[in-house]
DNA sequence: CTGTTATTTCGGTAAAATCCGAAATAACAG
DNA sequence: CTGTTATTTCGGATTTTACCGAAATAACAG
């Protein structure tokens, strides 16, 4: 058991509010972030009674997050008990949560899209206007999926200078133009 | 009531899971979503009836998307009912969406991190470790919302083409130094 | 004001997601 | 192999969320 100060209590509670927001179950979120914030590995009993959950729930949370690849086991020895730390750049975290959520969310519908422009050139529908609406939908998934692939390369330290000057940045690039 | 195509009904279906996973609620994302495809603007008696859920949910529904601002009304001469429809541009519609989930997700973990940054000032904790990785979510939902507001000025327009072109945009942005 | 049609509110129910705890399995020491 | 500790699985209970439909309200025509 880990005692808590009063702001690792807010913040886990407030992590797993937006956890529930993003899509992650609440007491997974509130693991990740007693993991993060916890100078030490914990074992999954340590996380059981430290957040006051069942110890099925943090095993079935503990493997989730370890699929995501944002939690890592590492072992003492002399003590055959899983021990969980999180991988410790919070980039390099929400570059996790946003592929996990791309993977989940936009490829399917890109799928979806596609599926359906090729039904409706089948189908022969003269339904332009839901012709249209598809293709306008396809266009933005397609272009988004590619501007992805485009950061996905970024490393991560370059992303971190980037952003930091996003103003300086935003100011070079509003003097580009294509042709 | 009208009648829904194969396609429109696979996306309308589809649409309402993708919601679920972006934290809207899967008949107000099918009603957004009749309402995209449909040609003409709908009355909440037609959306009720061709989705086939409660004349209540949809009047419910539509007003959460009218207070996003996706989804307007419209009127026609001698019918005093409202008819339905979304702004037609999907890009301004990812806009709002966006724009709604940082309002939701990042601004209040913003705030709960600047409040727990001054509670452990005060506090005078010597708690190296959680001030650090506090310190390091702060500076990294700061960056966010810098870069968000840089983001923000783009107008639409201008949007598109940098997407469009986000090869040849990565590969300028290559160049940058900073220094 | 009265009747008719449109819309909204809201309490209860149904459905879905989450979580628990008992039991099964696994991993190991002796 | 046996006992002990660690971990996982899974059925059912609990909690949360979504949805319906009846009743209330609103908007209007005559």
């Amino acid at each position: 058991m880990v005692t808590l100060t009063p702001v690792m209590k807010k913040i886990i509670l407030h992590w797993g509010e937006m956890g529930t927001s993003w899509g992650i179950n609440r007491t997974v979120a509130q693991i990740y972030a007693l993991l993060y914030l916890s100078p030490e590995p914990l074992t999954a009993d340590q996380v059981s009674t430290s957040l006051g959950i069942a110890r099925s729930t943090v095993s079935t949370g503990l493997h989730e997050l370890q699929s995501w690849g944002v939690v890592k086991t590492s072992h003492i020895l002399g003590d055959r008990r899983d021990h969980f730390t999180t991988i410790n750049d919070i980039w390099e975290i929400f570059r996790v949560i946003l592929d996990e959520r791309k993977r989940r969310e936009i490829d399917p519908t890109l799928d979806v899209l596609e599926e359906s422009v090729l039904e409706m050139q089948n189908a022969g529908t003269d339904d332009t206007r839901v012709e249209e609406r598809v293709n306008d939908m396809l266009d933005f998934f397609r272009t988004v999926t590619a501007a992805y692939e485009q950061y996905e390369k970024i490393p991560t330290d370059r992303l971190k200078e980037m952003l930091h000057m996003s103003r300086k940045l935003s100011s070079i690039v509003d003097q580009v133009t294509w042709d």
